[in-house]
RNA sequence: UCCUCAGUAGCUCAAUUGGCAGAGCAUCCGGCUGUUAACCGGAGGGUUGUAGGUUCGAGUCCUACCUGAGGAGCCA
């Protein structure tokens, strides 16, 4: 008898078959029981007939608790009143471990228990459908550079000073006489990548010491980050949507029996189309005086005024050109408005926010040097930056996708929190 | 950092005007041969977040603190 995969119990109806896992639930009705079996790729729903196994099987069944572990013999049928489709007519059970008395249970808890739990609570159902589109939104990601051509060049995690001087950074002890802060983002690094390689991406964690505590916040993310040597604004705009689309459809196309669990709303995935609305700051700020928004010209958008944004369209909505005072100091102005920059911002649509921020980068040296100095930056700690306006300056541009808040939309979620294994919030660290 | 809300059994919640702290789930015991968060009967389970105050009497009112959640600002 081979070991078996949930997941793969299609190919094996007749067989018989060992399945390996855990106890996920059980129901019983005097003389027949039926317990749920879940290994990781699936659940199963199992048949155990008092009459037709062993008298030893059937205690060790009765006195299983939820998420004791088990090895199951037993034999595939296809059967429509089993909840997957399928059924294994059990003949033989090992138990591994009897479980403790597990503390999620089949009835409702509360956010905070749950997040207690979060090592457990990644074995329900819902959790592990987040996950797997999460991985699948990870692969499509990397799929869609590798096949472009760009080069994976990771970024360090350490790093002796902001790449914004914006954000509040994670400030780590450095061996005592150096501090080192954690990453906020591997942007000026793949500068240097891009002009080494043409073009670049990396992806990994990155940390921001914000005291926000909202549903699209975490304090640890994910971020991948392209970056193209002679690009401009306009084609990583382009880029952008071809990124958006490729995640969208691969995540349809893969994972919706995921999506249904999550009882995702998929029209909403599928109404999805290129191009996606480019809007002008300008224009933007015109939107939201006519929905009676109150609203500065020259001041960045905050939630209340992306939501309504993100709203008008079906489709994420770029806008481009924010005033340069709002944003980062490495931002080319726009030569024909140089009080703007030449950036853009994806905000995703239903209320989820801005999945993706970047621009082309300033390419001169003595501008470079001038905002630092405007945004009274060390000159010192970019050293090696401004370097690269010294060696062969080009145009660059590139953004930063924030993969938490792309899968929180694409399930669906009420929280980003939900959409990274191990959520980093402020006030939570464990577990 | 600021604003709002919450904290009662392992979990989710209830408790009228300040007047005997209760239910469902989980656990344990019993019943049930097709259950779908199964169901039915029984049992055990409490320093009401902490400290103080008002009162004959506080889960309930007051003060401070702690913990958490939602939001703002900032950001992906």
């Amino acid at each position: 008898m081979k070991r078996a995969w949930i997941s793969e119990v299609a190919h094996h109806v007749g067989e018989d078959v060992i399945i390996k896992g855990w106890l996920y639930n059980k129901r019983s009705s005097g003389k027949i029981m039926f317990p749920q079996i879940r290994d990781g790729t699936g659940i199963i729903q199992g048949v155990v007939v008092k009459s037709a196994v062993p008298e030893s099987v059937w205690e060790d069944f009765d006195r299983l608790t939820q998420e004791s572990a088990i090895i199951v013999r037993g034999r595939v049928r296809q059967d429509e009143r089993a909840p997957g489709g399928y059924e294994l007519d059990v003949t033989g059970l090992e138990v591994v471990h009897l479980a403790e008395p597990y503390p999620i249970t089949k009835k409702e808890h509360g956010i905070e228990f749950l997040l207690d739990h979060r090592h457990l609570w990644l074995r329900s159902r819902k959790q592990h459908a987040i996950m797997l589109v999460r991985h699948e939104v990870i692969r499509a990601v990397r799929d869609f550079f590798d096949d472009r051509g760009f080069v994976l060049c990771d970024t360090p995690i350490f790093t002796p000073a902001a790449c914004e001087g914006t954000t509040t950074l994670f400030e780590v002890d450095y061996f005592g006489d150096e501090k080192a802060y954690l990453t906020q983002s591997g942007q000026l690094y793949n500068e240097a990548t891009a002009a080494a390689f043409g073009r670049t991406y990396c992806f990994g964690p990155t940390f921001r010491a914000e005291r926000s505590k909202t549903r699209r916040h975490l304090t640890e993310f994910w971020m991948v980050e392209p970056e193209i040597a002679y690009a401009t604004l306009d084609d990583i705009m382009e880029l952008a949507e071809e990124l958006i689309m490729a995640v969208v459809e691969r995540v349809l196309e893969r994972r919706r029996p995921q999506l249904d669990v999550l009882e995702r709303d998929t029209s909403k995935l599928e109404a999805i189309e290129r191009p996606f609305p480019r809007l002008h700051y300008d224009e933007a700020v015109r939107r939201l005086h006519q929905g009676g928004l109150e609203f500065q010209w020259g001041d960045d958008f905050g939630s209340p005024h992306e939501t309504y944004l993100s709203e008008q369209f079906d489709r994420p909505v770029m806008v481009h050109r924010y005033p340069a005072a709002v944003k980062a100091f490495y931002m080319e102005p726009d030569p024909e408005r140089p009080e703007l920059a030449l950036c853009v911002d994806v905000l995703a649509p239903e209320g989820y926010g801005e999945i993706i921020g970047g621009g082309q980068r300033i390419a001169s040296l003595s501008l470079l040097k001038q905002r630092i100095e405007e945004h009274h930056l060390p000159e010192e700690a970019f050293d090696w930056y401004l370097d690269l306006r010294r060696y062969g300056s080009v145009p660059h541009a590139g953004f930063g996708m924030g993969i938490e808040r792309c899968v929180a939309w694409l399930c669906g979620l009420a929280h980003v929190r939900e959409a990274i294994p191990f959520p980093r919030t402020l006030y939570r660290l464990k577990p």
